[in-house]
DNA sequence: GCGAAAAGTTAGGCGACACTAACTTATTTC
DNA sequence: GAAATAAGTTAGTGTCGCCTAACTTTTCGC
């Protein structure tokens, strides 16, 4: 009669606070590995004191796995609720930019309120309705109903070789300044990009798009994630 | 230093029970009349003493004129903040209906939760999207941005003469059962519908629509909205 | 116009989530 | 490996929105 009745597991519907801990989570963790307090506290703009008491409730719900000062990862339980909510939040900017006519730098925002709103089915009729897209507006892989994402790792623009040539497959970040910047750039997914030269000391990186030639900061082409061509050998500079 | 800071009346965003509460009070009083403690509880389905604290809360917004043991009215402010909620609501049974195909039972529940994480902006552009609809899939009548609405008061089937006929110009009430079950029997929006005869006692109500002749309860009728037709004199079965 | 019923209110609680301040545990660093 | 620093936790509060129980005010029936 004492046991503790933790861990219900009973798929009780989840507070959108609780959803935005366990995208957070599965963020900084990529998926699998653990996350520390005060990173998620960071990335949701609250207080570390506060994500311990949310932490606790969490685990206590079976989604995760939790270890007083020593970070948390998520349960396979805690994965699929949180991928279920980032294929919400991915359809929905989809959606929003496909079907309305939305602004890319303006869905993220949008679609972190109605993630928590809409139903699974609003979300599967929406992504037929666009004829179910693999990536959002800004390169991010939607998941999949049954919870399978592709989570393949790009290098970013930052990291890029000098000479080397790439297809920009991703954008994150969701800045909206940035946003716009970037498209006024034309630094878009599917665009073709060089990497002509970098400066030392974290100095500017300048890069072809096109037949434009430009340079950008360093933290900026962090942001920018890029699927390397096969880079014809001896093309160094 | 002492003075009230109450009717701040700045457009602080309303939480979502907030906004039912406005809602919930618009509906019972109008638009306009006053709203009884206990209906308001009994429309969402809380506890008559929850109500009070939260119309407090609300009147110190500005939004409501409360008087203890009176009830509560809707100032303008409040006024202008349930036709804003009604709107999304309505655009959103609209945009799911016309857009995405959603079944016209369930798009009430779908909308409830979703009219509080919209954006004006998403509301505006669905709007525009579907053309600028005037009514909802029941043929509730849509606010327009600036708050006006038609308040028209429809006659309802129940109370229609015997050999009258009419146009359905709304079904109010949000049941799903009772709206799928309106549908089969083909009482929607737009069908023209003539009483044939009304048992006494609350008794049947034997109508034609289109070729069909049936008969439904009171209650259900009472939810029927119907413009009458001009009234060919001498008809009277 | 009075007494019962109905309607509405306050009092006292609770759960979620946030906060600050103060304390504890881990990790560096020399 | 001990002291300084960083990371994380508990303790104590506050707000929102709900609850039940008990009380007060209004209204209605006769």
């Amino acid at each position: 009669m004492s046991a503790a009745r933790e861990q219900t597991e009973t798929t009780e519907t989840l507070t959108a606070p609780a959803e935005d801990y366990l995208k957070a989570i599965y963020a900084i963790g990529k998926g699998s590995g653990p996350a520390a307090t005060n990173e998620i506290a960071q990335r949701l703009a609250i207080a570390p004191a506060s994500v311990s008491g949310m932490v606790r409730r969490l685990a206590d719900q079976g989604l995760l796995a939790y270890e007083r000062y020593h970070g948390v990862k998520l349960t396979e339980s805690g994965r699929r609720a949180a991928l279920r909510t980032l294929r919400r939040h991915r359809v929905i900017e989809a959606y929003l930019s496909q079907a309305l006519g939305y602004p890319w730098d303006r869905v993220h925002d949008e679609a972190e309120r109605l993630e928590h709103a809409a139903s699974d089915e609003l979300v599967d009729r929406m992504a037929a309705t666009i004829g179910e897209p693999e990536v959002d507006p800004h390169g991010a892989p939607i998941p999949t109903r049954d919870g399978s994402v592709d989570e393949t790792e790009y290098t970013s623009l930052a990291q890029l070789d000098v000479g080397v040539s790439g297809v920009v497959v991703r954008v994150s970040g969701e800045n909206p300044a940035m946003l716009r910047y970037l498209a006024e750039l034309s630094i878009l997914p599917g665009k073709k990009i060089t990497v002509r030269s970098r400066a030392p000391y974290d100095g500017p990186i300048t890069l072809s798009v096109g037949r434009q030639e430009l340079s950008i900061g360093p933290a900026l082409a962090a942001n920018v994630l890029i699927a390397p061509l096969a880079d014809r050998a001896g093309r160094r500079n």
